[in-house]
RNA sequence: GCGGGAGUAGCUCAGUUGGCUAGAGCAUCAGCCUUCCAAGCUGAGGGCCGCGGGUUCGAGUCCCGUCUCCCGCUCCA
């Protein structure tokens, strides 16, 4: 296809586009084809597979690790990198006592029944043989599901010696380390009260039902943020925190259409929660909770307070008062975040497959390609490449036709294509190919860098 | 943990009533051809036929056991 002339002077002029060969853009149908494009292209492969692999166990692959620090660090600069927002990275191994205070212990420990009606949940040794046995809710007279061995927490041992003094646990969550945290970083940050402690880390829970994908999995990446605030603030900020929490994800260009939310009734919190907002996708295996934000009030802090027998209350200055602070959680699940953007970009026209990601998450934003492989050609793409990897994260490829090339950066997501042709070589100007649209139009090559740049400022979400 | 399905190349599969050094397409790699959207030509690499045992002169194929994966049910990041 021969570029157009006069788009060089007028940007906004609309590119050329070869026709779509096939019909309608389909999304995502099968997570099977997704599974298949991960592994193929080096997102997430299953892990240890040549001993067969073990169950909801994953690996990212060398691009997979690309988006997951793309999903992290757009999360941290949202999160974290604000005045009133400290990170810490606590250890996942955890005083045993940690998991009393917060309830893990007792909750996952002992056989327990659950209210499927009420979502009350009873040890099962405490309740009425009567009731067990007719499996009756004692509150709300609702269904009990069978007794279950709930030691969803991973037990290991602190050092060699295998006695029951030395059982320590995986954390199954990375909220707890900011809690036990709260005053060190108060007190080394000077950070007074209304402020956040965000983390990013891996969790560890013996899921009963593991699986679609890495979607859940035993073990997990959690993004949080803990803000602790005055209470009878906490209201107001969870509301805050809630709508900060949906830009977050629509700017990063994932499709309205296929959020919810789901603000919690007081039936279903859970026991520490007072409030509880719910942030969920439409997968293909039916919608799911990617995000929770929680007002968790006093809870936490109290409960370690307790255990601890330590004072954990804040000295408010202004006021004069002693309290402990309220705490409102965004909760995300990375590898979730992750699923997310792969699930909602993934795009299929009947003929090509591309993922249409937010250049921000692209592992890679622009791939150069000499139109063939011929030696002047390639000298000028590489002179090319190397002048745009300066900038930006890139790839190169001059193995196969152009087009073939073209599709396999569709399939990874790269939104933007360089190509350099004869007329590179004589007029200095290239070829810059879209990924969703197919679009190409002609720029100067020592434009490029701002071109491109350009682009990304003035993203408006993917293309469908 | 229970019910159902499946294990042969990276992927999708073929492999006759058990019988030659286990095949194909796609993918990958190398070369050729191509002046902008995959599938053209030539060649190459890649196979504990899930694993263990048995029957047999001989097992991918038959028998037993075992493991793993996938799909549904009790979850909440």
């Amino acid at each position: 296809m021969k570029s157009t002339p006069e788009s060089n002077e007028s940007q906004t002029s609309s590119p050329s586009a070869p026709q779509s060969s096939s019909g309608a853009v389909q999304n995502l149908k099968d997570m099977a084809d997704l599974v298949s494009l991960c592994k193929r292209r080096g997102f997430v492969f299953p892990s240890s597979e040549v001993y067969g692999g073990i169950n909801a166990c994953w690996d990212y692959g060398p691009l997979g690790i690309e988006l997951k620090r793309n999903v992290k660090e757009l999360w941290w600069k949202a999160m974290t990198d604000r005045e009133d927002v400290e990170g810490i990275d606590a250890a996942i191994l955890m005083h045993p006592r940690v998991w009393e205070a917060s309830g893990h212990v007792a909750g996952f420990v002992d056989p327990m029944v659950d209210c499927k009606k009420c979502k009350s949940r009873f040890r099962a040794d405490k309740i009425d043989a009567e009731a067990l046995a007719q499996k009756k809710c004692p509150e709300c007279k609702g269904e009990l599901t069978e007794p279950r061995q709930f030691n969803l927490m991973f037990k290991t041992h602190m050092g060699p010696l295998e006695d029951s003094a030395s059982v320590v646990y995986l954390r199954p969550e990375t909220a707890q380390g900011i809690y036990v945290n709260f005053l060190n970083v108060s007190q080394s940050s000077r950070q007074k009260v209304p402020f956040g402690i965000s983390q990013i880390g891996k969790a560890f829970r013996n899921e009963i039902t593991p699986g679609n994908f890495i979607f859940r999995t035993r073990e997990f990446e959690q993004m949080e943020m803990q803000f602790f605030v005055k209470p009878g603030t906490d209201m107001e900020w969870f509301e805050r925190w809630k709508e900060i929490r949906i830009k977050w994800h629509l700017n990063n260009g994932i499709r309205k259409e296929k959020l919810r939310f789901h603000e919690h009734g007081p039936g279903e919190l859970a026991h520490y929660a007072k409030a509880a907002f719910d942030i969920e996708y439409e997968f293909p295996f039916g919608w799911q909770e990617l995000e929770g934000i929680h007002n968790r009030s006093d809870f936490d802090l109290g409960r370690h307070q307790q255990f601890s027998g330590k004072k954990l209350e804040y000295y408010d200055e202004e006021t004069k008062e002693r309290y402990l602070p309220y705490i409102v959680e965004t909760s995300a699940g990375c590898d979730r975040t992750l699923l997310v953007a792969l699930v909602d970009a993934y795009r299929f026209d009947g003929d090509r497959t591309w993922l249409s990601l937010h250049p921000n998450l692209s592992p890679y934003k622009v791939a150069v390609f000499p139109l063939m492989k011929k030696p002047e050609l390639v000298q000028y793409s590489d002179k090319v490449y190397s002048e745009l990897k300066k900038r930006f994260r890139a790839t190169t490829d001059d193995a196969g036709s152009i087009g073939k090339r073209y599709r396999r950066q569709d399939e990874i997501g790269t939104p933007f294509g360089v190509t350099i042709d004869y007329d590179t070589l004589t007029q200095h100007t290239v070829t810059l190919r879209h990924r969703d649209t197919m679009a190409q139009e002609r720029i100067p090559a020592e434009r490029l860098v701002d071109f491109i740049s350009e682009k990304f400022q003035n993203w408006n979400g993917p293309a469908v």
